[in-house]
DNA sequence: CGGTATCCACATGGATACTG
DNA sequence: CAGTATCCATGTGGATACCG
């Protein structure tokens, strides 16, 4: 493959370490999913998870320092408490839906009966993958690592080509 | 948003736990990006991502267990040991790119000097997205879990007004 | 070079009891 | 209902020494 090692994107600037800091554990994603199927409250986490209440609280406090989850008093009831996704929180939409989309193609035993599907004309949505900002699908061997410096010149260049 | 909740679709079909399981945890994604820059050595790893010895042998030894590593002789000196990306690993650079985006996008202090690009026209590659099957964008409010059997319908349908 | 073997500190995780 | 407090077991992680 043609991606050169991003020896200057070290990791110092690099996204993935600030991503798992937050979500780069076992029950993380895991309250998400529940979250995005517009689970809540603390007792539905508990039982949809399973898992132990000291963790979940600790989680959920986590993703609340991070900004990934809000947390509120219920709309119904006020002396409850409601854990809702922030914009920061939809975002990692994409990031949970690769994951899970490649543990159900890695999977071998998983025939999941839900799908996700765009409500528009009722079918799957596609596979995430790599795309050029015109949408063309990429593959590994197309990707190359540039500096901002490089890219920002051949974007000129393209301009003045087309003035 | 219109996500329904995909009660059906339980935790025991889900993608996302086989996921979580070999790469829910901090090392492995950060293993796996060094992998995608051409890192194949186990001094390598361990210099460039400061991790200790014997977590890092113990997760090269699990990631190559899952497949997503092969571990081989190298080329050009046999006696050392090279770890190479499978297909079941190159699979999940989606992922690692999703969650990485997230982290730059939504991690203040970043400023990536290297960006990954697309070879042909040299300029960024678009967001980690969620795309309908044509390719158009979809948000979260254009979602909805539908079951197999469902799509299979709606999929009958559409071919009927077609033929 | 690519590990294993140890040892230690701390985090994670589960179970249970308690609280406002 | 949404936690906190406590206890315990195991996992994770780092440091260092050693090995073929």
């Amino acid at each position: 493959m043609h991606m050169m090692k991003d020896t200057s994107c070290d990791l110092a600037q690099c996204g993935l370490p600030v991503a798992l800091e937050v979500m780069g554990e076992r029950w993380s994603f895991m309250i998400l999913r529940a979250a995005f199927n517009n689970v809540c409250h603390f007792e539905d986490f508990l039982t949809l998870l399973g898992i132990a209440r000291n963790i979940l609280s600790n989680r959920l406090a986590r993703l609340v320092d991070h900004g990934i989850l809000a947390r509120d008093p219920c709309a119904d009831d006020r002396r409850r408490v409601e854990y809702r996704l922030t914009a920061k929180g939809y975002d990692l939409l994409p990031a949970m839906l690769a994951l899970r989309q490649w543990g159900e193609k890695w999977g071998s035993t998983l025939c999941p009966d839900q799908v996700l599907c765009d409500e528009r004309d009722g079918q799957p949505i596609a596979p995430i993958l790599i795309r050029a900002h015109d949408g063309r699908l990429l593959g590994v061997q197309d990707l190359v690592w540039r500096s901002q410096s490089e890219i920002a010149a051949s974007r000129k260049a393209a301009e003045t080509q087309v003035a």
